[in-house]
DNA sequence: GGGCGCATGTAATGAGTTACATGATTGA
DNA sequence: TCAATCATGTAACTCATTACATGCGCCC
């Protein structure tokens, strides 16, 4: 959760927008960076509103439906920075739940095995050349695409290498 | 929960086991490459048992508390290798919480940012080592482990490249 | 007799997911 | 007029976590 509180608190941090602003951006820039959805996004809203972190205004324009505009408080700041500081500093053992599926590989038989690992192989390829197809990006998501580019290519590399023994 | 089910079933599958046991043996063996704890462990095997993949059996000794051996059902074996197959042919996008903090990285000041990064550097680097101390293990979890290094280290490599921009 | 190991869980809580509900406006 | 977009959510559900409960056996 704290990633996904760090990800809105630095986005109203930018500006003080509403729910659906927020969710519109996170789903045409950010999707290959963060799996936040729309239902727990609006959820996490209330609850650092709740927190203090974000306070809200109404708006609206017209008849159309009203607005929850959320804007980022002191303590919010505060807050968002001693997230950006944790969560920079710390290192967590990388994806576990695919990992588990290679301490059964030999339960299969070679030939279904290399099936599945060259069906692998091919979406590890697909994602990199995805990755890279965008064109460079604002310089803040660079980072962490960047990261995403050199980790899937690692995992690549290394997946090749395995396929030969 | 696919990959902790797999991980349960992957383990029944080699022998019949009470739940203590798994735990135990997950806890020592397993800790870097799985974080399935306890209590799920214990609820998930209830519910692997509900749907019939395994079944169980009382044992006792004595007068010590009473054992619930689970074995793997044929339906169970079933369901374990379409599990294998899917999680081996699939390659999701690796780890969106930690790259997140990197989109907001330019809101530390420079000298506060690396030093940050320098901690996550030395955790990594903890890691590696860590990882490279366990004298070469029973095969199976082998691959699993040598994935983890592979990605750390790339993850450092990486992170050493930004640390000099 | 005191603590550790064995062996089971439950309870409370919280985060996240999918699917659905609502109702107005805008554009083809 | 019909679909998409705007804008909010709720409901039902699943999974996971932490902390706690229970009670026997074994060893020092």
């Amino acid at each position: 959760m704290d990633h996904h509180a760090l990800l809105l608190l630095g986005l109203l941090k930018n500006q003080a927008q509403h729910g659906y602003q927020l969710n519109d951006f996170i789903e045409k820039n950010l999707a290959r960076v963060t799996n936040l959805k729309k239902a727990t996004a609006y959820a996490l809203l209330e609850r650092l509103r709740e927190s203090g972190l974000v306070a809200v205004k109404l708006e609206q324009e017209g008849n159309r439906p009203p607005r929850k505009v959320y804007a980022i408080t002191q303590s919010g700041e505060t807050e968002f920075l001693n997230l950006l500081r944790t969560e920079l500093s710390s290192a967590e053992p990388i994806s576990s739940p695919e990992s588990t599926a290679l301490m059964f590989m030999s339960e299969l038989e070679p030939d279904e095995r290399m099936a599945c690992l060259n069906i692998r192989l091919e979406k590890l390829n697909a994602h990199i050349a995805n990755l890279e197809n965008i064109p460079t990006h604002k310089s803040a998501v660079n980072f962490a695409l960047e990261r995403q580019v050199v980790l899937l290519k690692a995992d690549r590399n290394w997946l090749m290498g395995v396929l030969e023994r």
